[in-house]
DNA sequence: TTGCTTTACGAAAACGTGGTAGTGTTGAAA
DNA sequence: TTTCAACACTACCACGTTTTCGTAAAGCAA
């Protein structure tokens, strides 16, 4: 039960002073190699680490990143702290991960939490509810005060920082365009509300494809759900009335319940009713069909969003200067995964 | 731009002693009313908030709970950082997420990583590794520095220590008691490979029910899987041979695997084999079939340890004594979920 | 011996905070 | 007048590091 040793410590028990232990142990030459060794050893015996803490302290940076998701029970944001965990291990940062639970007052805690000198910069994702209100003054807030932010996913044009996104839009458009592309007409899509901001681009990217191709877009046919719970009933309605043959669906989870649905009606999959969704997760390889899915790779923007957030921490350190705040967007790639939904 | 304001810089805006300013903002006595309230108007106005670096370095606590874990791209996982997350919020605490990836030097790194003050306390789950190896020295040196650890789901006896596990054994027991209780005779149990602690448990589980009911416990019939990607060889040889009539796999991957493997050859799940899977992740609830699960709350076992955790953090300011180390194990009741696998 | 450099170390400041122990002024009781 | 208390505030220390600056001792040339 002995606490750590520290520099005071084995400054006293050598009867040398705290300056010469830490200048022994970080080898400079202005100390003799003879108590050098000597201090080394001692260190060594007694396993001596610096204080992270007090490290922080004086060099005014913890080495570690916030992140702020509103979930983390969910595939997609679990692959993306897993992203971000590999590039911070990879630079010496640990990763501090807070969750907003989708509400705004968690995120507004959270942050404040961790701003008072915790971290060096935060990667975070929207809660639904900040998104809703679109109120960013905490983020703006730190920011304001020169930490880093680089946002992910679920991201504002309100507030000017990195970010790395999908292209939702052209995503979308792929993924209908390859449902046209094998011969289906009337294309549902089954989104969430529209104030989440992923929502609204990958409609976008579904009535462009619908134009292009001549087919027309139908209000009726987009569905929006505000929980899951609710889905089977609204899409077994339509599926009863044969209004579609195709869908277009937002997450797996949406994606996996119509299939259900369908198959309880005597539908099958993808003969009667072909399926994609977005977000490539879990469910869409194990479910029976598997199911085809746009791949957002949570991995990758996780590692991008990472190295972005350390870059910017690193440069600060090196110019005090006010340079020019040229922050970027990274589009990360996606690319449709073909599975049995799908014909 | 401008950075945090400090209680220096207030001092001195203000022209009063920083004590003074510290006194004030914890509304001390000893200051005067006039010059309080001035400071404190101050203080709002530019947004202060204490330096938490600072604190942790004075306090020597951090206000903040390491975990390791061996993934987190998996549902179980991220459910018991959603438990110990909730816990640890509620209690003003934040969460360092380490990922080990299952490597026993990564297992090691992180934590030497937060043992240098980083934070003040540990949960963890053993990486695969570690539990092979049998070494835990980096384990007993954090605790012999009076740092708390509680381990939870892959633990050992090998440390003393705060734990909460599940009953694997007699959870085990239960799922093939309702298998045999609903006529399968032939009983195959899917595993992994034994150094996994939880494994051999619900190994043994699986062999008393057997033996109870009079059945024979047949070598044969237990297959070890060490990667997914070679279990539907193997099951579909085991299959064609008809040598079982039920599965029950320890986790839900090899579960719907298994099931969809079966499907594959023309058998029917649950008529010709019924399945239960450990753990009750979001694979068994949206598969189809839906599949019959040992509920193990991963949320309640991440509230537990984070609660454990916690209460041993706070017990350790108090009293300096050395008292004697009562360590406890908490045990997570499980229950199985009826679904569709079996009948 | 004097003056200069080199070697080898120590003292102290700084990072930001909070608590203990002063300190100086005022007013009132003895 | 002395003493003492109350008031309102400041000085200082500690937490553990790193780093700049200072300096004593030793070595060496003139």
């Amino acid at each position: 039960m002995k606490r750590k040793i520290t520099l005071k410590q084995i400054a006293k028990e050598l009867d040398v002073s705290i300056s010469t232990v830490s200048k022994s142990l970080r080898n400079s030459l202005e100390i003799g190699e003879e108590t050098r060794l000597k201090v080394q050893a001692f260190a060594k015996f007694y396993n001596y680490k610096p204080n992270n803490i007090a490290l922080s302290l004086k060099n005014r940076k913890t080495k570690s990143i916030g992140i702020i998701i509103p979930e983390i029970v969910h595939y997609f944001f679990s692959t993306v702290i897993n992203g971000i965990e590999q590039v911070a291990n990879e630079y010496g940062y640990s990763v501090v991960i807070c969750v907003s639970d989708d509400s705004f007052d968690k995120e507004v805690l959270n942050m404040e939490m961790l701003a008072n000198g915790s971290i060096d910069g935060f990667i975070m994702s929207l809660s639904k509810e900040t998104q809703y209100k679109g109120d960013f003054h905490h983020i703006t807030e730190v920011i304001n005060q020169g930490m880093p932010v680089v946002m992910f996913d679920r991201v504002t044009n309100d507030i000017l920082c990195d970010k790395v996104i999908i292209d939702d839009k052209s995503a979308a458009y792929e993924a209908v365009q390859s449902l046209i592309d094998s011969g289906r007409k009337k294309i549902a899509l089954v989104t969430t509300v529209d104030y989440v901001s992923v929502g609204k681009l990958r409609t976008d990217g579904y009535e462009k494809a619908l134009l292009d191709n001549g087919l027309p877009f139908n209000e009726d046919l987009i569905i929006k759900i505000e929980d899951v719970d609710t889905c089977e009933i609204t899409i077994s309605e339509l599926l009863h009335a044969r209004a579609f043959d195709a869908v277009f669906a937002v997450n797996e989870l949406f994606a996996v319940t119509i299939i259900k649905t369908a198959n309880k009606m005597g539908l099958k999959v993808p003969e009667d009713l072909a399926v994609i969704a977005f977000t490539d997760g879990i469910i869409s390889k194990y479910s029976t069909p598997t199911i085809t899915t746009v791949s957002q790779s949570g991995e990758k923007m996780g590692n991008k969003a990472a190295k972005m957030l350390i870059e910017r921490i690193e440069a600060e350190e090196n110019e005090d200067e006010e340079h020019t705040e040229n922050y970027i967007t990274e589009v990360i790639e996606t690319h449709l995964i073909k599975r049995e939904s799908t014909d």
